[in-house]
Order: structure tokens, then C-alpha cells, then sequence
DNA sequence: GATGCACCG
DNA sequence: CCAGGCGGTGCATCC
């Protein structure tokens, strides 16, 4: 059978772009997605040996779509220069390997594609198209399969029939229907707002089409959903127009123009990737002749270093062979010898396991005058002592990526690591505390830096010489943005405080945790049996589904909240049942004790350092959106407390000798006195300045009642209001967290906002600047950036103005108790003091205290925590002292 | 890898 | 009523 193999370049060629490092050959030309495109083509093109080819390309932005809708893919960002480039070499290249490409006015690739694949199919063809788009998927017939790339484009997917019903549930061609109604963001297709992927499979799926949906109205669930079908029928009809692909373009078509000759004269082309530097493409060339059989992947996972599109374009072979990994110490000190004083150092450790370990595998080295060095200590550290003198040199200028960890594999190596002026890290996350990756190699590529890293045969690269030019731009944009402070004052001093409370640790009583485990486990077990009698059978009670069928089916109890995959049988759920069924409880009590072991008692137990005997969490520096620091392995900020039972769990943290103590000092409401502090309401800053009962105060304003009259309950539901307020209020979750009805919810809001009405400009004044600005920021400049605040979609919108609210107030909060955490490290240090700071709880910090420092650590801690910053109203801070987390009591100071 | 659930501030 | 008042991590199941 005759094959025909079309190719959408547009779709291919940004999917290499962004899957590969941005690279350029020695002439400053960038060749990375070209390099991706034609790996992918030659391997697919050597499997499949189609007898025809073409490769469709979008002619332009404007298409017979914007005609439709002039909005069409209007939010689609601005194709990057260092892209744009190589749409017009990969049409050399294909001219130079005589492949035929073809675009066209008014239409996209997708169009000649759905043309090209339907007039093929007609010819008897058997019809594959390459493509990184989903839409494709629609095409798909009896004789048209689609080759999707899967993870980056080291790996294709191939969907025919069977394949798209498997996924979607559907045939092919209902895509179209389903796109109608859900919409598409990255296009900007409207769809139905409100209606998701889900419920878009579900109705197409039960009605087949999007008339017979609005045809048999009266038969869909739920009167929300069909209001909102009724309401945008227009819109739907109009999404799924845009989302048709045109398989009628006016094209004419001879064959003979789409041969495809893998045997054809390419002299042109060697000389054209020699002309680019792409080595690999180059090399490939006589033995794609002989039809080399197909690799398993495009870059093999096993010699990740070894064939990376960056080799040969990098133009530095010298430098590339003089930066392998070595251990040669003789090598190392004739490096050093390079260097010139008060020249900046760059370093970029390698590592495996938890870095207070210390087992660096590589410490990649650079510097302007000497180039890169990569220290190999895989075969042990001996060599790392010539190092010492520059790393504990304080005037010797570094800049890391990693400072904390970098600091951390040292210390266990004996050394202290100093003058240490920059993370490239810390500042990427300043800049964008919601990216969630910061590898170095994406950092580069989005600061438009280029990427020229010599490869390196063994398995290390010279990362370290990326770092100078980041942190240059990084800087840049820091000052720009006004955070430059935050940076230098605030997140680079405190990763070595957080470095020295992770190598500290904390002390636990291992076989009291053991004994817990024992005594947790045999509860457990006795909470099972009876469950199993109550069910009349066995069953898996850590299965949700095994769960919710037992419960609901085949024990007839009535379900009460649903989730997306089936009952819900969360712990709301089991209260309510509990005093109807006893199941129910014993259902609460096994999930609070399996809890207790799973998590606390034998995760914990697990993750005891045997050197130090002590548990030392990990600090997360660069993780969440808003500021705070989170902490892993174990996470020691979600240690129980709130009830009895796992309250007890704290036992087993003990202060390091039986002389010392735990000292233990919170915040007393911190986010709502930032609150009232940002939005300068002289209510909120009253209440505080006298002292009074914040929730009592609330109460009884909102209800109109004096102070003394508001009772327990009334205060109780006014707490939960302020939490609504700090969280960015809704009605739903108002009415969610006091059980009662979204108008009434609605009403405290309300009134809320009649008594604090500062509070409500500010919302409103906050919301206004940040859907302008594209971010909002915390007291001292730390931005969040929130582009759904101007989404269509309206479940998205309120996330992001709910999250708009908080971010300012949750972020000051860190940013406080940071500020208090450098400062206190620095008392500390100038006093000599041997007392130590273990862990921070976000507005809380736990001490492990010298006995020399009872009278002096409490009042100190207080001190520069109350005064890390001068609000309009005061801080207060409690503190707490005793031998264990648990044993705890109250200091008066 | 996604989901449900449970722990924290 | 698709799922939600904010920010996290960890365990277990299921696909």
C-alpha cells in the first residue's frame, strides 16, 4: 500500500524548541529546534519509509478563523526570536534533502493536513500524520493514524482508531464536538464556560453531538449545567466551528512533488548542516542511506551526555576536553594557579542523597580568567581539601546555584563555606515563586543567555559556567522589579541559617517512636476487625472505592457528598454518619491511628540520620508561591497537635540534653494583624492596639452587639469569618466552614465589609492594580504573579483573586518571621551562644536552649521577633519552654 | 502520575 | 454544582 507521511512543522518545530536546550553553532545562530525536527524526521521517516511526504507549515497568524471569531488564539503568546529564526533554515534544510513543504494564506498547517490526508485516503493511501497538537486526533479514520510526540519528543505515540476511542471514550470526529464545548484556553476557544473536559466527554459521549445535546435539552443533569448550555448555544456552535479543521482547502495536488527519496543526492544538505554546525545530523547522513535500523529513542537515556544535540555547535572543543570530570589533583591545583584575587568564583555541586551527607559526586568550578574545572570526588574527597583555602575565604566572591546545599556538603567535609554573594536559585525564585522548577539550563534559555555547555564524555558538564552570566541578568531584573534587597538581605542570608538548622537537626527519642509504632499498630488492627464485622467482610480499608462501595452499596448507607471518581468518605462525611452509624467512627479512628504510624510514627522512625541519631528536615527554600518555607523528609511543620492523640507524637522531639530545653515562640495571629496593617483599617488597628479579643471584637461588630454580649459560638463563627478574610473570601467556603447556607454566608460578608470598610477598598483597590500589573506583592516587594485574574473562565478568575487576596498577607507574614530568623542567627552567633535554632512552623520557631541562656534566649527571641518590623500594630509573640515539644508550658515575659 | 485523604500554619 | 474559600507534604491506592 501506498504511504503518505504528513509532517505539521509549525507544531513539530516548537515542540523541539522547547524540548531541547537553547543552542547556538559558533555563529551565534540558533539551531536547537531544527536539530530536534530533523532527529525526529529521519527516525521516523527510516521506521515508517513512507513513498511520500510533506511537511505543512502556518503561513501566518490571521486565518479564515479570525473571520469567525477575531479573537481566535488572540491570547497566544509571541513566538520567541531565537525561534522564529529557524522556521525559515528548517525550510532550507527540507529544500536541501529535497522534501517538500507546503503553506498557505488564510490556513493553517492543521488545514493542509486535514486536506492533504483526506485527498491521500481517497487515492487508496494509507495516510500518517506526525504531530505534537492533539486537535490531529479528530483526522483520524480507518486509513489515517496520527504519530503523537509524548514527553518532550523523545517518544511517539501512535493513535488509530482504537487508540482515540481507548483514550477519549468517543469516535475520532466527535473530538470536534467535545472542543465545541469545552473550549480550548491555548487557542482561546470559548467553548461553554463552565463546562470542562469531563462534562464535555460525558455529554457528548451520551448525546453524540452537540445538537442532539441542545435537542434533547430537557434531558440533561442539572438545572446549572443546562441553564449554562441554553445560555451559550451560540458560542458552543461557534467553538466548534473554529475547531473543525478545514479538510477542503483549495489545493492542487501532484503526487510526483511529494516523493520522498531517502536515497536522493545530499551533498546540498551535508553542506548545509556543516554551514550550521550540526554535527550529529551531519554525521548521520551516509549511513541514513544504508537505512540504519531505528534507535529506540531520540536521545538514549542511558548516555545522557554522550550524543546531546549542544556537542559539535558549541565551536569550544578545547575548552570541552579541558573540563571532563578529574580528580588529578596536580590538574586542580594548576587550575587554581589561574586565578587571579578578588576575581568572582562560580561553583555547581553534584550530589546524591541528603547533602548534610556530604557525598558530592562533582564540584564544577569557573571563572572568567581559567575557564571551567569539573572536581571529580567519586573516588573520594582527598582532593577537595586543596579547595579549602578559597572556599573558607570570605573575600573570595562566589556564586552558586544551591548555596544552602553547597554549604551543607562542605560542613560535612569540615569546611565553612564563605563569601558566598550569590544563588542563582533564590533570585530565579524571587522572580517567579510560582515557576516550581529552576534548572539552570531553562534559566539560561529564558534569560536569552546562550547556552554553550561543552559536553563532557563521562557524565558531567561544566554547569558552573552558566552561572556568571545569570547572575548577572538575574540581578537585573531584581533591581528592576525592587527586590534586589529581598534577595540580598533577606533569602541569601537565610539559606544558611536554614543550612545550619538542617545540619543541627532535631533530637527524638527513636525507641519511644518505635513503642508508638506498636502501640499504634495493635489499635489499628483492633479498629479493622471490628470494622470488618460491621461490614461483614473483608476488605482493603485504605481503598476510598472498596471503601465507598462497602458503605454505600453493599451496607445501604446513604452517600452524602460525591467526588469526580466516586463517595466521598472523607472525615466531614464520617462525622455526620457517626452518630447514626458506628461504623462510621471506627472508620475515623483507624484513618487518624494508620495516620499516626504511616506518616509520623515509622515514617519518622525511617528518616533517623544513624550518625547523628537526629532527625534533620530539609528547608524548602524555593517552593511556594507566597514566601513561606516548606519542609521535607520529614516535614516537621505538620507535626500533630490539634488533638490528644497525636498531640502525643510530640514527645518524642527532645531538647539535646537533659540540662537544655525547647524553646518554642509563635507569632500570636500574625495574618491578621499584617491584615490590618495593609489595609490600614482603624477598627482592626484599634482592637489590636488595646489589646482585645479579635474574634470577640468581629462578632460583635458584624452583629451589631457589645463586646461583653458575644458568646462563644458567635465568636466561633467570627473566627472563622477572619480566616475568610485572610484567605480571600467566598461565600461557598464561608458557608462550607460554618454549615450554613451561601445566602447567610453571603450576609456576614456583607456585613463585614459594612463595619471594616477599609478592609473592602482595599480588596477592591488590590484587585484592580494586580489585574493591570499582572502580580501583587507582600509588604517588602515580594511578588506573586497571577495571570488568571483576567481569565474568561470564571472557577479560574476567583482562584486567582482569592489567591490575590492571601498572597500579600501570608507573604508579609514570611517575610517577617525571615527577617526575625537572620537576625536571631546573627545574636546568636555574636553572643557565642551554644543554643541553636531547630525549626520554623511559619509563624513559629523552636530553639533547643543552653542552660546558660534560660533567662537571656526567651527574652532575646521575643525581642527581635515582636521587633523584626514596625507595623501599625504591635506583634506579640508567646513563648512556650519544656523538655519535649509536647511538655510545653507558658513563660510569662 | 493522578487522586483521595489527612496532617500542619 | 465541573470544584473552590490560602499555603504546604506524605501515605496509600489505582491506573
Amino acid at each position: 500500500m501506498t504511504k503518505l507521511l504528513l509532517i505539521d512543522g509549525s507544531s513539530l518545530l516548537h515542540r523541539a524548541f522547547y524540548a531541547l536546550p537553547l543552542l547556538s553553532n559558533a555563529d551565534g545562530v540558533f539551531t536547537n529546534a531544527v536539530h530536534g525536527f530533523m532527529m525526529m524526521f529521519n527516525k521516523l521517516t527510516a521506521q515508517q519509509q513512507p513513498d511520500y511526504v510533506a511537511v505543512c507549515f502556518d503561513k501566518s497568524r490571521i486565518t479564515f478563523r479570525n473571520r469567525i471569531d477575531p479573537e481566535y488564539k488572540g491570547t497566544r503568546a509571541a513566538t520567541p526570536q531565537e525561534l522564529k529564526g529557524q522556521f525559515e533554515l528548517i525550510k532550507n534544510i527540507l529544500d536541501a534533502a529535497h522534501v517538500h513543504w507546503l503553506e498557505l494564506e488564510d490556513y493553517e498547517a492543521d488545514d493542509l493536513l486535514g486536506t492533504l490526508s483526506r485527498l491521500g485516503a481517497e487515492q487508496g493511501m494509507s495516510v500518517e500524520i506526525f504531530s505534537g497538537d492533539r486537535d490531529v486526533f479528530q483526522l483520524v479514520d480507518e486509513s489515517v493514524h496520527v504519530f503523537m510526540t509524548k514527553k518532550g519528543i523523545s517518544e511517539i505515540e501512535l493513535y488509530d482508531e482504537a487508540a482515540v476511542r481507548e483514550r477519549y471514550g468517543l469516535e475520532p470526529v466527535q473530538l470536534i464536538q467535545v472542543k465545541g464545548l469545552m473550549g480550548d484556553s491555548s487557542d482561546n476557544i470559548p467553548g461553554v464556560p463552565g463546562v470542562g473536559e469531563k462534562t464535555a466527554l460525558k455529554l457528548i459521549s451520551r448525546f453524540g453531538s452537540i445538537d442532539q445535546v441542545y435537542e434533547r435539552l430537557p434531558e440533561v443533569d442539572g438545572p446549572k449545567l443546562r441553564e449554562k448550555l441554553a445560555l451559550h448555544q451560540e458560542q458552543a456552535l461557534r467553538s466548534r466551528e473554529l475547531a473543525t479543521i478545514c479538510r477542503t482547502v483549495p489545493l492542487e495536488v501532484d503526487w510526483a512533488d511529494f516523493a520522498f527519496d531517502p536515497n536522493c543526492d545530499k551533498a546540498e544538505l551535508a553542506a548545509l548542516y556543516d554551514k550550521l554546525g550540526l554535527r550529529q545530523l551531519s554525521r548521520a547522513l551516509p549511513q541514513q542511506k544504508a537505512k540504519t535500523p531505528a534507535a529506540e529513542s531520540l536521545f538514549p537515556e542511558e548516555d545522557p551526555f554522550g550524543e546531546r544535540p549542544w556537542e559539535g555547535s558549541s565551536g569550544e572543543a578545547e575548552a570541552a576536553s579541558a573540563c571532563s570530570p578529574c580528580s588529578d589533583v596536580a590538574a586542580l591545583e594548576a587550575y587554581l594557579a589561574k586565578l587571579q584575587p578578588g576575581k568572582s568564583l562560580s561553583l555547581y555541586a553534584q550530589w546524591h542523597g541528603a547533602a548534610i551527607d556530604g557525598d558530592l559526586d562533582l564540584l564544577s568550578l569557573y571563572t572568567e580568567e581559567a575557564g571551567p574545572f569539573i572536581l571529580d570526588l567519586r573516588p573520594g574527597f582527598g582532593p577537595l581539601s586543596a579547595l579549602r583555602h578559597l572556599l573558607e575565604d570570605a573575600a573570595l566572591p562566589k556564586q552558586t546555584a544551591a548555596a544552602k546545599e553547597l554549604k551543607e556538603l562542605l560542613a560535612a567535609h569540615g569546611m565553612q563555606l564563605q563569601g558566598v554573594v550569590d544563588d542563582v536559585y533564590l533570585a530565579a525564585y524571587l522572580l517567579d515563586p510560582a515557576a516550581g522548577d529552576y534548572a539552570l539550563e531553562a534559566l539560561a534559555r529564558e534569560n536569552g543567555l546562550p547556552l554553550v555547555l561543552p559536553p563532557s564524555p563521562q557524565d558531567g558538564a561544566a554547569y558552573a559556567r552558566l552561572i556568571p552570566g545569570l547572575v548577572e541578568k538575574l540581578r537585573q531584573r531584581l533591581t528592576e522589579c525592587g527586590m534586589l534587597e529581598l534577595y540580598t538581605d533577606m533569602e541569601l542570608p537565610l539559606s544558611f541559617v536554614l543550612a545550619d538548622m538542617e545540619i543541627n537537626g532535631i533530637n527524638v527519642d527513636k525507641a519511644q517512636l518505635e513503642a508508638m509504632s506498636q502501640e499504634l499498630l495493635a489499635e489499628e488492627k483492633d479498629c479493622q476487625s471490628k470494622i470488618y464485622e460491621l461490614a461483614g467482610m473483608e476488605f482493603n480499608l485504605n481503598s476510598p472505592k472498596q471503601l465507598g462501595s462497602v458503605l454505600f452499596e453493599k451496607m445501604g448507607i446513604p452517600p452524602l457528598k460525591k467526588t469526580k471518581t466516586g463517595y466521598s468518605t472523607d472525615a466531614e462525611v464520617l462525622e455526620t454518619l457517626a452518630p447514626l452509624y458506628p461504623v462510621a467512627q471506627l472508620l475515623l479512628d483507624y484513618r487518624m491511628v494508620a495516620k499516626l504510624r504511616s506518616t509520623y510514627t515509622e515514617g519518622m522512625a525511617k528518616l533517623i540520620n544513624p550518625r547523628s541519631g537526629k532527625l534533620h528536615t530539609r528547608f524548602t527554600q524555593t517552593v511556594t508561591a507566597t514566601g513561606r518555607l516548606s519542609s521535607v523528609e520529614p516535614n516537621l511543620q505538620n507535626i500533630p497537635v490539634r488533638q490528644e492523640q497525636g498531640r502525643r507524637i510530640r514527645k518524642v522531639f527532645t531538647a539535646s540534653a537533659p540540662e537544655r530545653l525547647l524553646l518554642a515562640a509563635d507569632y500570636s495571629q500574625i495574618e491578621l494583624r499584617v491584615l490590618a496593617h495593609v489595609t490600614g483599617d482603624e477598627k482592626l488597628i484599634a482592637a489590636y492596639r488595646e489589646g482585645e479579643d479579635i474574634h470577640a471584637r468581629t462578632a460583635a461588630e458584624v452583629l451589631g452587639i457589645p463586646l461583653e454580649q458575644v458568646t462563644s459560638e458567635q465568636r466561633r463563627q467570627a473566627k472563622a469569618v477572619n480566616f475568610g478574610i485572610v484567605y480571600g473570601i467566598s461565600d461557598y467556603g464561608l458557608s462550607r466552614d460554618l454549615s450554613i447556607s451561601r445566602k447567610e454566608a453571603q450576609d456576614y460578608i456583607e456585613r463585614y465589609y459594612a463595619r471594616y470598610p477599609q478592609v473592602e477598598e482595599w480588596h477592591t483597590i488590590l484587585l484592580e492594580q494586580a489585574r493591570k500589573d499582572g502580580y501583587v506583592s507582600t509588604i517588602f516587594g515580594r511578588r506573586r504573579y497571577l495571570p488568571d485574574l483576567n481569565n474568561r473562565n470564571y472557577n479560574l478568575r476567583s482562584f486567582a483573586e482569592r489567591m490575590a487576596m492571601n498572597a500579600p498577607i501570608q507573604g508579609s507574614a514570611a517575610d517577617i518571621i525571615k527577617i526575625a530568623m537572620v537576625r536571631l542567627d546573627r545574636e546568636l552567633q555574636q553572643r557565642n551562644s551554644a543554643s541553636r535554632m531547630l525549626l520554623q512552623v511559619h509563624d513559629e520557631l523552636i530553639f533547643d536552649m543552653a542552660p546558660e541562656d534560660m533567662e537571656s534566649l526567651p527574652k532575646l527571641v521575643k525581642e527581635q521577633m515582636e521587633g523584626a518590623v514596625s507595623l501599625s500594630v504591635p506583634l506579640i509573640v508567646d513563648l512556650k519552654q519544656g523538655p519535649d515539644w509536647y511538655t510545653m508550658e507558658k513563660i510569662l515575659k
